[in-house]
RNA sequence: GCGGUUGUAGCUCAGUUGGAUAGAGCAUCUGCCUCCUAAGCAGAGGGUCGCGCGUUCGACUCGCGCCAAUCGCACCA
């Protein structure tokens, strides 16, 4: 059983006791939480439990705090002390330590991994980009965290599937083919007014160029119209599949990949108006057809077939959420970028209005992304393609340090991205300092194994007592504790700095305590302690989608 | 105007059931390679946690007000 739930227990079963031999008040008690103080001088656990008590049960916490001191039975406390106004402080037998870390060896390369928890199929949705053009530094933070944040949960025991939705309908696909009509006929010397909002990103005069390579001036002839459906198909394609190419270079995966446009020619989208209408949500306004959103907390109402008969984007939104449910997910969660947030009341609306609880849908705001060059701000802008792209990034930094950079910060933070600073100091990256790491815990295993020397399992660890290495064990320990809170969180930038900490306190130890050439029962020790610090930092950075080189 | 997010060291950021002396990296300064990878280690300086009021034994954390940055407020997607 976990230490901090044995110490807990023992904790509640302290205070039970002096309330039944009449030492202290009887009342409700608070959960006894136990914490890794802040500092070393403050033992191993402490709890604010006697602060937390004192308003229930009348009395001092200090007072709390003695009764619990007197009556503890618990075998692995060395001590307690009551410190400040009214904290426990618990130093435990040094055992538990050894005992947590052949724990964790015995786990080997799967600690970290949960147990599976039962119940709920997660979905989660991330970057869905337009396929009209390549993926710019925004979309690559949404697919890091999104990503990094799968991976999590996946440790963490949840059954949780990826998803991209595949925007491949609607208005930006005429667009699309009309932008790439412009730049083909302007391969031919025929003058066409580039379109009011085309695209004008470069990729999109490559698409062109590639379509007269193979098709030469084929399509010259044909009625505009059907050109443009041509251009519109032969260019999603290729855009869907330079997507594809770049979020799987990014460490970026998906299972499933979901087309909008499925659901027009499946008319999901008027069944799920007319499933709205029934239950009395749907209305007509000056010749379109108006959901109700403002019966679940919406500003106003939100128009789902436009007077021109068509359907807006929202509602091919809900008819997509509609069937995200129907397919048995029993939770959703949408990763977004901050310029949709509006967009969340209407769609938690519509949800309930078919009978899905708010909190089935769970959508996460990611902040934006400003990119910095020499001190100035990049502009960005899709609209005249000037973004800078996910490529250009990882050309410029490579895929490691961008995911990691993406990761380390919080989703709420707004994100500044120096490249001249993520170039030039590349080795200043805290990816390099965690990954160097790794690579030197690999060097070692390298050497002892020219030696023929191997881990014995069973070895005595309790060698391991300079401070350095104690240290090392604790942050260890809790690594299973952060991947539950961090996947609860829906916080993987805890992950990241979980690494980096562990790391740090590697380099610490590498720098004070040898393994090569010291005595054989040190080195099979450090050899043990030095295996699961390697298979965890591996572990975290499998997280996050970063290599961990052997090499460095 | 209304709403979301943010405001912590010179810069970029951590810091959740409210808890002990607020932490890292970069930058600056001082030391450390005859020794497992110096992409490393050890140390120093640097703070009215945006401002004010309130709640509390205790506030960076919670509430209210204000200021600033940013993103939204379509029969576009």
């Amino acid at each position: 059983m976990d230490i901090k739930n044995v110490l807990s227990e023992a904790v509640a079963a302290a205070v039970q006791k002096a309330m039944e031999e009449g030492k202290l008040n009887r009342g409700d008690l608070n959960p006894v939480v136990l914490t890794v103080p802040p500092q070393k001088a403050f033992g191993d656990f402490a709890t604010n439990f006697a602060l937390q008590a004192a308003k229930n049960l009348h009395c001092a916490p200090r007072v709390i705090a003695g009764a619990v001191k007197e009556n503890l039975a618990c075998p692995c406390v060395e001590k307690v002390e009551i410190a400040g106004p009214g904290f426990l402080n618990f130093y435990l037998k040094s055992d538990w330590l050894y005992q947590s870390l052949s724990d964790i060896l015995k786990k080997g390369t799967s600690y970290g991994n949960l147990p599976k928890k039962d119940g709920e199929k997660i979905q989660i949705e991330f970057v869905s980009a337009n396929p009209t053009g390549p993926l710019h530094v925004g979309h690559g933070r949404g697919a890091a965290v999104g990503s990094a944040l799968a991976n999590l949960m996946k440790a963490a025991g949840y059954d949780v599937t990826r998803e991209y939705y595949i925007n491949d309908a609607g208005n930006q696909m005429h667009n699309l083919a009309a932008s790439v009509n412009a730049r083909y006929l302007e391969l031919f010397n025929i003058p066409c007014p580039f379109p009011e909002n085309g695209y004008h990103g470069e990729d999109i005069v490559v698409t062109a160029k590639r379509i007269r390579e193979k098709y030469g001036d084929a399509f010259l002839s044909m009625d505009e119209n059907e050109r443009l459906e041509k251009f519109q198909t032969l260019a999603k394609d290729e855009k869907l599949a330079a997507l594809r190419e770049d979020l799987a270079a990014f460490n970026c995966e998906f299972d499933v990949w979901f087309s909008e446009q499925s659901l027009h020619d499946a008319d999901k989208i008027n069944q799920a108006v007319e499933t709205l209408r029934e239950k009395g949500y749907i209305y007509e306004k000056e010749g379109a057809l108006w959901f109700k959103s403002t019966e679940f907390g919406d500003d106003k109402d939100r128009v789902v077939i436009r007077d021109n008969g068509l359907s807006t984007y929202f509602a091919a939104d809900i008819a997509y959420h509609k069937n995200k449910f129907e397919r048995g997910f029993d939770r959703v969660i949408n990763l977004w970028g901050a310029d949709h947030h509006g967009y969340i009341p209407r769609m938690k609306a519509a949800m309930q209005a078919l009978g899905y609880r708010p909190e089935q849908l769970e959508i996460l705001i990611l902040q934006m992304v400003s990119l910095y060059r020499n001190g100035e701000l990049v502009k960005m802008s899709k609209r005249t393609g000037k973004a800078v792209t996910l490529n250009e990034l990882i050309e410029e930094v490579g895929t490691d340090a961008a995911r990691f950079f993406f990761i380390m910060r919080s989703m709420d933070s707004q994100l500044d991205f120096d490249l001249t600073l993520a170039t030039e100091h590349s080795n200043d990256n805290p990816v390099y300092y965690v990954q160097y790491a790794h690579a030197r815990i690999c060097s070692i295993m390298r050497q002892m194994e020219e030696e023929k020397i191997q881990l014995d399992p069973d070895c005595d660890l309790t060698v391991l007592t300079e401070p350095v290495e104690v240290d090392l064990i604790k942050k260890l320990n809790t690594y299973e504790e952060l991947i539950e809170t961090a996947a609860a969180e829906r916080a993987p930038h805890k992950i990241a700095h979980y690494v980096y900490e562990l790391a740090g306190l590697f380099h610490s130890f590498y720098n004070q305590c040898r393994v090569l050439g010291v005595d054989p029962a040190v080195q099979q020790a450090r050899l043990a302690l030095i295996t699961a610090v390697g298979n965890t930092l591996r572990h975290g950075l499998m997280i996050l989608g970063v290599s961990a080189p052997e090499h460095m």
